[in-house]
DNA sequence: TAGGATAGCTACTCATCAGTATGATACAGC
DNA sequence: GCTGTATCATACTGATGAGTAGCTATCCTA
């Protein structure tokens, strides 16, 4: 009976069956196997914590979620949550990461693309649109200062800055190599992190766009303006031509 | 002895002796004038309890600030703060009404413009923009649903939407008359209004610009777009003139 | 100058929730 | 089979904070 517990007991969720299951089934073999499997299981055990505590957030707001909340959500208690994240604290930052990654990757990539400014810029906007879409939008997006210690304020704050001045550099590139209409870099910067970051706002999965669209569609608005180009198109190729001059 | 007691008294605070002290001077005249001013100190008092809550709640954040902060601000106890108001979801209210009542006030105005739709929605964002830098931006923008009421929630959703079909409308318009480079009304809606509304997040008084002039930079981000233009001055005439022909 | 209305305070209640103490079970290695 | 470690639950503590009960003082009106 005792050792039949697992087996009946309340509470296991597809989860941790799933993996736990394939584990069973494949360590019996190698003992250094077995221990890496199970370490991999925590780590996904880990993960999803941090998918549900987002997903909580982006749904209730960070404050109206407590751990029981997100404990239930995975049909587990309390305490266990906390066997996989230290606080509350620390499951936001851990969304934030999440959330902010995609966007530094997305930076290292454009900065191999041999392109104009400007269409790295787009490469990495369509990005950042996507990760604000994405489930841990919320958290990237509505991390507040407030909420948090100063040490990870202070974290979180070199992470977002980190991404601000990869756009104003990318800006500032764009001036130089003509790919990109005069402007100040600074606030220019903010209106597209601002408009980008709106999206987490409003932005519900289910809907008809996916984040990709919408990102690409911002883009689109963007590079136009709202005063009429005579000819959007010959304007683009004169962007381009003259990006190319600049860039030898 | 018991009559002394309001001289003794501590936490008496320059908002309420001042215009205590007004009242007493000039009321003995007429009755109904008393009366009158009383209801007007009572409204500066209320006021100024929303004022204070707005200043919190821009600096620590809704839930981060308990009623007995915005009490201790003011120099009083919680249960006057609750003689003002009835609960602190009607403070977060009152300052999201505040905020957003200038901008209401701006697409009136802009109503009775006789100019292109483009103008009228420069006219709007401006003061779009000086509202969300404002005391009560970020109670504006950062309003949550989650945090509010089904009936609180759904009057402020009202509101909002209000302001977004406003701003479609007009891009509507401005494409129609020619003064707007044609695009999906509804993304370019939420485009402007999350680059604004960001605003709240990172603009903090005392700092090099005033609301107004982030406002004024911003449009003519939005409008000149990241695209070059061959000459703006010309591209911004030819789009007035083009305007100017659709409005006959 | 009495009495009602206005304005405010002290001292509570009560619910929520982050975080923990303690103990039970299951699995890996010997 | 035995032992240590990993995993998880029950049941708590302690703090915070929204909102209130009940009292006091002051002002206005008649």
């Amino acid at each position: 009976m005792a050792t039949s517990r697992r087996k009946t007991a309340p509470g296991r969720t597809a989860l941790e069956t799933g993996p736990a299951g394939t584990s069973a089934a494949t360590a019996r073999s190698s003992p250094w196997r077995a221990s890496g499997e199970r370490a991999r299981d925590r780590q996904i055990k880990r993960e999803a914590v941090i998918r549900a505590a987002a997903h909580a957030f982006n749904h209730k707001g960070y404050h109206n979620t407590s751990l029981d909340d997100i404990a239930a959500a995975l049909k587990v208690s309390k305490p266990t949550v906390y066997y996989y994240v230290s606080n509350k604290e620390q499951l936001l930052f851990e969304c934030f990461v999440a959330g902010i990654e995609p966007i530094r990757g997305a930076f290292r990539k454009a900065r191999r693309l041999k392109a104009s400014a400007r269409v790295r810029l787009q490469a990495v906007l369509g990005h950042y649109g996507q990760a604000v879409a994405s489930e841990f939008g919320w958290c990237m997006v509505r991390a507040e200062d407030q909420d948090l210690s100063p040490v990870m304020s202070a974290h979180i704050k070199s992470l977002k800055s980190e991404i601000d001045q990869g756009i104003r550099r990318l800006l500032r590139e764009g001036v130089q190599d003509g790919s990109i209409h005069p402007c100040d870099p600074k606030m220019t910067a903010f209106a597209l992190a601002g408009a980008l970051n709106w999206i987490a706002h409003w932005y519900r999965e289910n809907q008809s766009m996916t984040g990709a669209q919408i990102a690409a569609t911002f883009i689109t608005i963007f590079e136009n303006g709202l005063i009429p180009r005579v000819n959007a198109e010959a304007a683009r190729r004169a962007g381009a031509a003259l990006a190319g001059r600049a860039r030898r």
